[in-house]
DNA sequence: AGCTTTTGGTTCGGGCACTGAACTTAATCC
DNA sequence: GGATTAAGTTCAGTGCCCGAACCAAAAGCT
């Protein structure tokens, strides 16, 4: 009871900041003097700081405004790249803070050894919140691979050459440890920064080596049945087009992924890290390179197509652009919209947005943190007991 | 907390029914003593019955088995469907009673005229219900059209002619009454029934006058931001196809749509009802009419398209054949089936099962009748108070 | 048969959390 | 400066859940 009404409170502080003690009671229906002793708690907790009173609004007594507190307890985002480990902190605002990315190739090495280097960086960042003079209430890690719910076993990560890791095992109990998928994280990233921050609906196409999608519905990623959500890439575009790995025809990957764009335009590309290549890409855009834009057009026009189907389906209201296709925002955006425009039932009475990642290459371990942070704001009465009573 | 704890214990009951009250102790973690007390509730509510003791599971006293009540609340399902309005009660174990339509064309009339034959229809089924004496616990109403979710306005039906028709106040407020949209409903009605029962995550697509799609995730069906989801007729199968009625080429309602289908297989139909030509298709493919099979499996094959990118992007387990796609089930589901397995990358791991709906032409209704169910099983502790207290 | 063991279900006192009303504090308006 | 309005706190009252003790019923052992 005393469970579900403290999160309607913080919620309620999170969704409308400044508010008052009295605006939070008329807000969740509960008593002021729930909410009074409610608030007292988060306040210990350090999970709500007052702001001082409030501006007037009328006559009578200024109500004293509660914001979530930047010195609460913070999420602690781990990414295991394929060739990098990332940290970062973030607090209860959303703030992001001590991000860091140490470089080194993860590919083949024994999970063990990746898995201890991984825990120097968890310490290492527990000890940049120390100087802060902040706690870490929980980690969450990202992996490139799939994730069983609720265990947190990575159960397959082809490009580590992970199978059946247990993480939460490697990094002890002191916290809890959250693990799931790089590309889910990162939309759970987006969804609380930028333009996105409220948005309950969206879709982030991600162009990595492959392409990929998180699916925001109701303010949650999902995941599907057996964390397989997100496969955009083998939608298909066109059923007369080039033969795709998988074997099917005209699978958007095959027609617009990066390796697709690269090579329409012309622009010779070496195999795994497309971030050179796409930088000169941009930069042959940015010279109004004519192959460049025609390359960049059709592959706008492609992902429109496999877009719009996502859309009508779904009817998500805007779609975000991550990963490669962020740096072509610019010049994707355009014939991408049109398509959207063209080809969306619901388009005439409201567009699809589109987009760009507020966060690129931080999404994922930001997203990381987030979900640790949100595990705590979501149900702050279990870390408050877990502070107060070390014991359990 | 009542609320809560009530809800939680019939939830258990109603999925594993001839439980016990210590076997809902331990499912729910509650006290035996308030379980006990939570089941007399429910009990005396009707909503749960003592099926007598249980049969002998070693030594020690027999629990007495609680299952749903089949003479509890029922909900009544409308479905103010084109030419005709139905009506049915559903009970609390997901029976169905009292289904019954009556024609009527109700095209262009006036909505005030169609709401009076509606409500002669609901106080006709709730007269059934009375002689099966069993009370109605709420109103489910299925409209073919966007329904605000809130107030259960109906914003636009066109095929009705209608817009902005307050359909609860019409229908008077004796009872809560619930409104959606037709699909929505059909999907609810599914999710409730036959081998979909237990499933969490399926997409229905359902072929009327244009392919429409429910979209079921986590046990909830999707709805969107505006209440446009489910448009998949105007996935794109072949950006080269023929142009469709919504401006762009080879959606797949204009290239595996009932009409596209009948034409290609060379059965002459009229425009509106299209239940008499596609019985003579099912006929023509029983008797294996070469052309008639041939347009069929070339229907599958584009359905398995859109349906390879749904399943793709959101990793459900199976997809729901319904409306006109369930009588062409046993010739489309191979050709589909193949294609999905050819296309979705899961298939290798598990691969989707292609299934027809089990309801046919009467899933709305039913769907809308669980709806209105499910308002009360999700929380019967409301429900209790209501009939307990007429005031309120 | 009678006793023991095991499990299901009820009764009852205790305690926690929420509520409503009264009260204090603090601001505006006249 | 008093009236009014609103925020926040204090406090007694109440509802609901829990644990423990207690009855009930069934199986197994002697």
């Amino acid at each position: 009871m005393r469970r579900h009404n403290t999160a309607m409170v913080l919620a309620e502080v999170l969704r409308r900041p400044g508010l008052s003690r009295a605006g939070v009671a008329a807000a969740t229906g509960l008593a002021k003097a729930t909410v009074s002793s409610l608030v007292d708690r988060l306040v210990a907790a350090r999970l709500v700081d007052e702001s001082g009173p409030q501006s007037a609004t009328g006559r009578g007594r200024r109500g004293t405004g509660l914001v979530p507190s930047p010195t609460g307890p913070h999420g602690l985002g781990v990414e295991i790249g394929v060739d990098y480990v990332a940290t970062c902190l973030v607090d209860p605002t959303g703030g992001e803070h001590a991000h860091r990315v140490r470089p080194g190739d993860n590919r083949g090495r024994p999970p063990a050894e990746v898995l201890a280097a991984v825990n120097r960086a968890v310490r290492s960042a527990k000890a940049d919140a120390g100087r802060r003079g902040v706690a870490v209430g929980g980690l969450g890690v990202a992996v490139p691979g799939l994730v069983d719910r609720v265990s947190g076993v990575v159960r397959a990560a082809p490009n580590l050459g992970w199978s059946d890791v247990d993480i939460p095992a490697a990094l002890g109990a002191e916290l809890p440890v959250l693990v799931d998928n790089e590309a889910n994280l990162a939309a759970v990233g987006e969804l609380a920064t930028g333009e996105l921050a409220g948005t309950r609906d969206f879709v982030l196409v991600s162009a990595e080596i492959g392409v990929g999608a998180g699916v925001v519905l109701d303010g949650a990623v999902r995941r599907g049945t057996h964390g397989f959500t997100g496969e955009i890439g083998h939608v298909c575009v066109d059923p007369d087009g080039p033969v795709c790995s998988c074997g099917a025809r005209g699978c958007l990957e095959r027609m617009a992924g990066p390796a697709a764009i690269l090579a329409d335009a012309g622009v010779t590309a070496a195999s795994a890290p497309l971030d050179r290549p796409l930088a000169d890409l941009a930069g042959r855009l940015a010279a109004a390179d004519p192959a460049a834009l025609a390359a960049v057009r059709r592959a706008g026009v492609r992902l429109g197509i496999a877009l719009a189907g996502v859309v009508n389906l779904l009817d998500v209201p805007a779609v975000v652009l991550g990963g490669g296709y962020a740096r072509l925002h610019d010049w994707l955006a355009g014939p991408l919209g049109e398509e959207l425009d063209r080809r969306v039932i619901a388009a005439q009475w409201s567009p699809t947005a589109v987009l760009v990642s507020a966060l690129g290459g931080k999404a994922a371990v930001y997203g990381a943190g987030q979900a640790a942070l949100r595990e705590i704001l979501a149900d702050p009465d279990t870390y408050i007991r877990r502070v107060a009573d070390p014991a359990s």
